[in-house]
RNA sequence: CGGGGCGUAGCGCAGCCCGGCUAGCGCGCUUGCUUCGGGAGCAAGAGGCCGUGGGUUCAAAUCCCACCGCCCCGACCA
């Protein structure tokens, strides 16, 4: 049995198999900076092609771009009370705007500031003062804007893409005139979010309502997307949060409506992070690596000329010749992105390399099909010994279709994954063992999401988090999951209307 | 911030308990030759303030103290 590219395996030690993934797909590593991420160029084409992708599907919903500062005053922060306590404790704080050279020849900061500047653990506050100037009539809405963007949040642990102290990101914050407009944007929204998570990453999603608990500091409601990842935990994929009028009030978007009197605007604000990053690869990685979907990938086909020596045989031109058919194809609406990999690294070593980066199509183009005019595919969502000889121009005319099949697969490979994994538990101890490892000292991967009864109280839910760190991730949505349906509570017993979504999660 | 583990070559590690020649090994790197439908073989090389500072000692990677950093598990979180 062949070894595969990453050590551990998925199932020996998942956290590690992540770690090693991300290094042999050259995606990102950690930085001189504690908890910062640096992003690799093919990590990085990765984020671009989800920005440009998120960045039209908002344009098409009427969104328009625009940039707020990095610093938000402190005062600002203080404005919304559930708001400062949800984010204080993780605030990067810049106290000074100058640097001295000190006694021993180093530099200390000087030139203390008058109010602390709050580097942006999020931007309700800051856009919210600029909002409050430039409505001031029902006709000044709705503000319909988003920012991409870097934020800081100090936190205890990180991972990366999952969980650094800087990430990248897109927050979009609207203003409206009415509830109903601002809670039609907030749902809109987290279907934009839905959407681009199935037929973009191909990562199939559970779309609901956050409890109370779990809600944004300073929300009224707050909506996100779950993804199941390999190990079966739940990965909070996107927000979206109504916010009511609190951020309004806080920051005086005010407004003389229709009728002449002063109302406050509903306000909204929606995100996503380079987070989508860790889940894409934890949905849809393998033994043997990153498997990027087409849809996304930075690169479609890479292109290995296999040539012996130093003698050529023509094999270059025909890489080339094969290359420019490819990138005259389209597929998802663009032109196909081709590479052509003519380091001077050893055949095999180059083939693993483009693997672990889980490009879509790996071909190999040596003498042999140059006479027979043939190419050597092999699909990155299948096994390396699935790999098979055809036509050149076969070959050529059918990667878009093939490419579309390769989305479809992983899509559906991960739909099933997560439906095999959820299951509508109503016993309390099918649903401790659901949760609970069987070998406690090297805990396996278990349990997955159970969609279960809950009576509604924070206290329930906390004992749960508690004993078994299992949460709950959202209340489901979807028509089949969401279909109001008495039953007793999992934990305490007690009347529920309805089944939320459990599960443990990152 | 609590509990555990770890800092030795670019990466992964051994050596540390029981102090002692020139600090090793694997991978990677450089050069040459050989190989060539596959993560190559042989040979010769380059590369270390053994995390930092202090102490004990004739002698410290090894023992003691302090500090710094990293990883895992908890609390917190997109």
């Amino acid at each position: 049995m062949a070894e595969s590219a990453i050590s551990p395996r998925r199932n020996e030690n998942y956290p590690e198999w992540y770690q090693q993934v991300i290094r042999a797909a050259d995606l990102a590593e950690n930085s001189p900076v504690r908890g910062c991420m640096v992003i690799k160029p093919w990590g990085y084409a990765l984020w671009e092609n989800v920005q440009a992708c998120l960045d039209s599907l908002f344009k098409e919903t009427g969104h328009v771009n625009a940039y707020f500062p990095l610093f938000i005053p402190l005062s600002f922060l203080e404005k919304e009370a559930e708001h400062v306590e949800g984010f204080a404790k993780e605030c990067a704080v810049v106290t000074h705007h100058r640097l001295e050279a000190g006694p021993d020849g180093g530099l200390i900061p000087s030139g203390r500031l008058d109010e602390p500047l709050v580097v942006r653990p999020t931007s309700e506050t800051i856009i919210g003062a600029s909002y409050a100037k430039w409505v001031q009539s029902y006709r000044d809405l709705p503000i319909l804007i988003n920012q991409w963007a870097n934020v800081v949040r100090w936190e205890m642990r990180t991972r990366l893409f999952l969980r650094t102290t800087e990430f990248l990101w897109q927050e979009g914050h609207t203003a409206h005139e009415t509830r109903q407009e601002a809670w039609d944007e907030t749902l809109r929204m987290l279907d934009v979010y839905r959407r681009f998570a199935e037929e973009w990453m191909a990562v199939p999603v559970v779309t609901g309502e956050k409890t109370a608990v779990e809600r944004f500091p300073g929300a009224l409601n707050t909506f996100s997307i779950e993804a199941m990842m390999q190990d079966r935990k739940a990965l909070q994929s996107g927000t979206s949060h109504f916010l009511g009028q609190n951020f309004a009030r806080a920051s005086g978007i005010r407004f003389l409506s229709r009728n002449g009197v002063e109302d406050l605007a509903w306000t909204t604000s929606w995100g996503v992070s380079t987070r989508l990053i860790g889940g894409l690869i934890m949905v849809h990685g393998d033994d043997d690596g990153m498997i990027m979907p087409p849809r996304l990938s930075p690169s479609h086909v890479v292109l290995l000329p296999i040539v012996r020596g130093e003698k050529d045989g023509g094999v270059a031109a025909y890489c080339r010749e094969i290359a420019e058919q490819l990138r005259r194809q389209t597929c998802f609406g663009k032109n196909l992105q081709v590479v052509i990999d003519e380091r001077d690294i050893n055949a095999g070593e180059k083939s693993w390399s483009w693997i672990k980066k889980g490009i879509p199509v790996i071909v190999e183009i040596g003498p042999r099909d140059l006479q027979n005019h043939s190419v050597f595919v092999h699909r990155r969502d299948r096994s390396r010994r699935e790999r098979y000889s055809q036509g050149k121009d076969a070959f050529v005319s059918s990667m878009p279709s093939l490419l579309k099949e390769i989305q479809d697969n992983l899509l559906e490979r991960a739909k099933s994954f997560m439906d095999d994994h959820t299951k509508r538990i109503d016993g309390k101890k099918e649903f401790e063992d659901f949760f609970t490892p069987k070998n406690t000292d090297k805990p396996e991967i278990h349990g997955g999401f159970s969609l279960s009864h809950w009576c509604g109280n924070d206290s329930c839910e906390k004992e749960v988090n508690d004993r078994l760190g299992v949460s709950i991730r959202c209340i489901p949505l979807q028509p089949g999951d969401a279909a109001p349906e008495p039953g007793a509570c999992i934990w305490c017993g007690k009347k529920s209307l309805r089944r939320v979504l459990f599960a443990k999660a990152y």
